[in-house]
DNA sequence: GCCGGGCTGGAATGCGCTTTCCACCGTAGG
DNA sequence: CCTACGGTGGAAAGCGCATTCCAGCCCGGC
């Protein structure tokens, strides 16, 4: 039988929360032995029948702990945080499967961070997550060269760090942090040979936005090696545009008005390389009859359509993986750790070998 | 100048950490002058002087609340729960994406958990919320039909709400539970309709797990109205199977095997739909020309495609947004609220009209 | 038979912050 | 000139929990 419960003072619109001490009361123990039959505390034990009383009393109130009331007894959360640029994107939705798996396997839960393709905003989120006092924090998403904007976030990622947090960054390295490289330009120079190998010549590049780091490395690697291979690629024939759909039908379409089109398009991510390919429907141009295209990414939900889009598969999963694992191992000690994550070119119809 | 830190005792591997009191010292002012000039605390003024003395203070020593302080003490998180089968599913990290941004223009930031396609597992993610206190929760995904399941749910709802947090549903709606609604019914028969109009008589069915309220909703209503408008629908031609890529391969592979093959199959979502497509790729079936497929969701990377898949367009921004709004403007008093967001046919290349 | 030591339970402290409650200031009104 | 009151800063109480420290218990050994 429970007798009355005290008054307690909850801020307005507050429902009443059963807490420890309410466990402890109905079980006839003390708030300790309550946490300890609870936690199972090391070095600790308490009888069988009163942990059995206890636990039986947390199951009929059904109590569960508050997370922020251990975090702060503990001195630490049971979190780490994700931060990607659009969780939409099929490339951040996949690591962030990734990383929320990881974090599962070891009692973590992530929180979750968007920017919404605003690059500028990610050191906002890293302040976030310190205040969240995430474990970790995991960046995804190719940063800017902008200097300025680099400054910010590697200040907010040192007052981050400072506070015990680990860092891991993939996608594009960040000097001194923990980081997940993915082979860009590797997979970008393989491509631009194996086109080549298909009796390619003459190229264009959707570019992206000239600034960001992944979609440059991707970019110019592709028109170096293609180059070193003996192909041309015309420096009118090198487009840029956003990272999105979007950004790519455009770029397509202002590389399709162009005189002396090119054998081959390479948009340097699979939605950009869709919004080619629409561009190209718009405009009555076949592919890869007229002009092949090939992109990069691999986007899952695009594998086996037809025609199929050839393009370079980054094994999102290891990446997401190797991302947690490096940010929950903390930091290492000295030296910045850094993973390599291969790249793996895949041809598809939309690049025919040619004639 | 500051004097030494009293010693403050940290669990183990802890770094200090700059709290507010450090900040009131450094100010010259108390813990709670230091809070109101922080907070802008309500109906209480603090002289601009010292305001600006404890601003500076704080930016100087890089001070930042500590979150799960600030929820202890206010009595409330400022977090919404997110819980999905798959973030890699482009249904559901589009859904995230959403409410990411809902949940961010109103500052709150969202944890992100996954049942990892196990749904028997929402409940535990449920109970986790619970603990993390999280303001609010959405559930994204088809629940079961399995009561068993479905019980414990709304036991581990139930103690959700009676802590306080808000829920809603999107997808199949939970009786009693704001829930958004996503028009299956309605969008499948409108297939169905699109399909006999485009000249079928005859569909198969690649139907998604039997108890899968979702896929159940979308394969009856197809059927029903298919059946209603004239056309057949052969028992032996509904085939079923998990809600993946794998799924619908292996049902379109049973599917093809069996005689009578059906001039088009409607696979209950796109992702077995694509799976589908490459079956029937692999057995030499040509798409469209021996059998049309039509899938559902109208995933956004599928879009533009050649051959384009026919398919139903959820809404997946309103969803989500739907859902934040129900989540965070708390519980609307009495009745379980309910947002339906309509479906719309896209017709694509592979279900042309029949001759 | 008595004392020491291993167990085990309880009281108390502190995590970092918000928020009453109280004390104190100055000024205005009587 | 004294009191009453609005305004403003500080002390302190808690939020829910983990954990350290201490006290009591029972057992065995001398």
């Amino acid at each position: 039988m429970t007798d009355v419960l005290p008054a307690r003072r909850y801020p307005p619109g507050m429902v009443a929360r059963v807490t420890l001490s309410d466990v402890a009361r109905a079980a006839g123990v003390s708030l300790a032995t309550a946490s300890r039959a609870l936690n199972g505390s090391s070095n600790r034990t308490v009888q069988p029948a009163l942990r059995e009383r206890v636990l039986a009393a947390a199951e009929s109130l059904r109590y569960t702990p508050d997370a922020n009331a251990q975090a702060m007894a503990r001195g630490a959360t049971s979190s780490v945080g994700l931060i990607v640029h659009d969780i939409a994107d099929p490339y951040f939705s996949g690591i962030a499967a990734a990383v929320t798996r990881a974090a599962d396997r070891v009692g973590l839960h992530v929180t979750l961070a968007s920017t919404q393709h605003q690059p500028d905003r990610e050191h906002e989120l890293v302040a976030l997550m310190r205040r969240l006092r995430t474990r970790a924090v995991i960046i995804a998403g190719g940063r800017m060269a902008d200097p300025e904007r680099e400054a910010r976030l590697r200040d907010a990622l040192g007052d981050l760090m400072a506070a015990g947090a680990s860092v891991a960054v993939v996608g594009q390295p960040l000097e001194g942090i923990d980081s997940v490289v993915i082979d860009n330009p590797g997979g970008a120079a393989a491509l631009a040979g194996a086109l080549l190998e298909r009796g390619y010549t003459t190229a264009g590049v959707l570019g992206g936005p000239p600034e960001h780091q992944t979609a440059r490395a991707r970019r110019e690697s592709f028109v170096d090696a293609f180059r070193a291979g003996g192909g041309t690629v015309g420096e009118e024939h090198v487009v840029h545009g956003l990272f999105t759909w979007e950004g790519g039908a455009s770029a397509m379409e202002a590389l399709l008005g162009r005189p002396d089109r090119p054998q081959v398009v390479f948009a340097v991510n699979d939605v950009m390389a869709l919004g080619a390919l629409s561009a190209a429907r718009a405009l009555g141009v076949r592919v890869p009859d007229d002009v092949a295209v090939a992109g990069f990414d691999d986007i899952v939900t695009l594998r086996d359509v037809v025609p199929g889009l050839t393009t370079v598969r980054i094994p999102l999963d290891e990446a997401g993986e190797a991302a947690a694992e490096l940010a929950l191992d903390g930091m290492g000690g000295g030296e910045a750790r850094r993973r390599l994550v291969r790249t793996e070119v895949v041809l598809r119809e939309s690049t025919p070998p040619r004639a």
